[in-house]
DNA sequence: GGCATGTGCGTTTGATCATC
DNA sequence: GATGATCAAACGCACATGCC
């Protein structure tokens, strides 16, 4: 028996995932899993016919038709054609939902109180929520990482108030990318620049002088002699060391501590990058709200959703694209989503709005 | 509680192609 | 050439479970 594209691989291999057959649980997979899945399953028989094991398998395309953003023409969307593999699943967006500010704030104080623990693991948690940085990075967030002596911060803003300054600050181990080498087990990714609250800043380095230094001390007992203890100090390159060993967080040991906390439902570290980047924009747009308001008082028009949706835009590629760092626009638009949905209406994503306008547009152009 | 392991996604890069 | 789309590949994150 030879396998066949629609009828084995569509027809029953992703049929049953979509039924839950082939899942732990026996609930359905993403559309996500099964499109990774049938696509190596074709990868295989592809293979297996290069090597004369079978026939060549045919996998029909078939053409389809998507809006794609596209911010250069009036109407900041367009048609396309693309030709894809027939049978393979539309995969959802996703859409952001955050635990209330009071619920954050609770299971910050939960964090912080925690005896012995507390102090460090709130700092890295503070760190998290202020500056966007992944779990890894924070693990993996060197002693010097912020400069050791204050003189050598590069600051932005210095003739700014205290409490609005940033400082400068490099990563490179532990960021998402393609890796340039291993460094104290930790992966050497590609650079980027982050803008680190000068408050924080401050934090982190009493945190260097103090907490730090004695949980350092008990790593370093440890050492059975003068030379083993210098090696043990040597060797300890992270700023966030845990206080009842002296050894280092992983980005596991973040996410352990921060689930522990009985944190608000679908809480983690990765959704806090989310969240620090729909704060931003909701602060941002805070003029932008009250005016769309009033529009939305009389009668709301594609020029006021137009010129709002303008506005988001150079937020996210001005302010949160860069301290993300390479986000893709796929994955920054779903903020644009969460804005839209947060106001009730329909930006540039939503078919409504493109109908709208594109029956608009044909009115005035029969 | 801490750690290891596995499953099920989610995010990013780089190659490639089409269009302006 | 710049831009922006797709896709595959690689790898990070969330979460469950089990062991000590």
């Amino acid at each position: 028996m030879t396998l066949e594209y629609s009828q084995d691989l569509i027809g029953r291999y992703q049929v049953e995932m979509l039924i839950g057959i082939w899942s732990r649980n026996n609930k359905p997979l993403a559309e996500r899993t099964i499109n990774v899945r049938v696509e190596t399953a074709v990868d295989f028989l592809n293979w297996a016919a290069d090597k004369g094991l079978r026939v060549p398998m045919s996998i029909p395309k078939i053409q389809r038709t998507y809006t794609s953003s596209n911010l250069h023409n009036s109407f900041g969307y367009e048609f396309k054609t693309v030709a894809t593999r027939q049978g393979k699943l539309r995969e959802s967006k996703r859409h952001l939902g955050f635990p209330s500010t009071e619920e954050i704030a609770a299971w910050y104080t939960r964090l912080s109180r925690r005896p012995v623990r507390g102090i460090t693991e709130a700092l890295i948690a503070e760190l998290i929520l202020e500056t966007a940085i992944r779990r890894e990075e924070a693990a993996c967030w060197r002693i010097d990482t912020l400069p050791l002596a204050p003189a050598d911060w590069r600051i932005v803003n210095p003739q700014a108030a205290l409490e609005h300054q940033v400082v400068l600050v490099d990563l490179r181990f532990g960021t998402k990318g393609k890796e340039y080498g291993r460094d104290h087990d930790d992966k050497i990714g590609p650079t980027g620049t982050i803008r680190l609250p000068l408050l924080l800043a401050r934090k982190l380095h009493l945190y260097r002088e103090t907490q730090r230094a004695k949980s350092l001390a008990l790593a370093v007992r440890r050492g059975r002699t003068v030379v083993e203890q210098k090696r043990i100090r040597d060797e300890t390159v992270h700023l966030f060391l845990k206080p009842r060993t002296g050894t280092r967080y992983t980005g596991d040991n973040i996410y352990e501590f921060w689930r522990s906390a009985a944190p608000p439902k679908g809480w983690s570290p990765h959704r806090a990058r989310d969240y620090w980047a729909c704060t931003l924009l909701w602060r941002r747009m805070e003029r932008q709200r009250e005016l769309l308001e009033m529009a939305l008082k009389t009668k709301i028009d594609a020029i006021v959703l137009q010129a709002l949706q303008s506005n988001v835009l150079s937020i996210i590629q001005l302010e949160i694209q860069p301290q993300l760092r390479h986000a893709s626009q796929e994955t920054t638009m779903i903020y644009l989503q969460w804005v839209a949905d947060q106001l009730g209406i329909n930006l540039n994503l939503h078919e409504r709005w493109i109908a709208e306008l594109w029956e608009g547009a044909e009115e005035v152009e029969p």
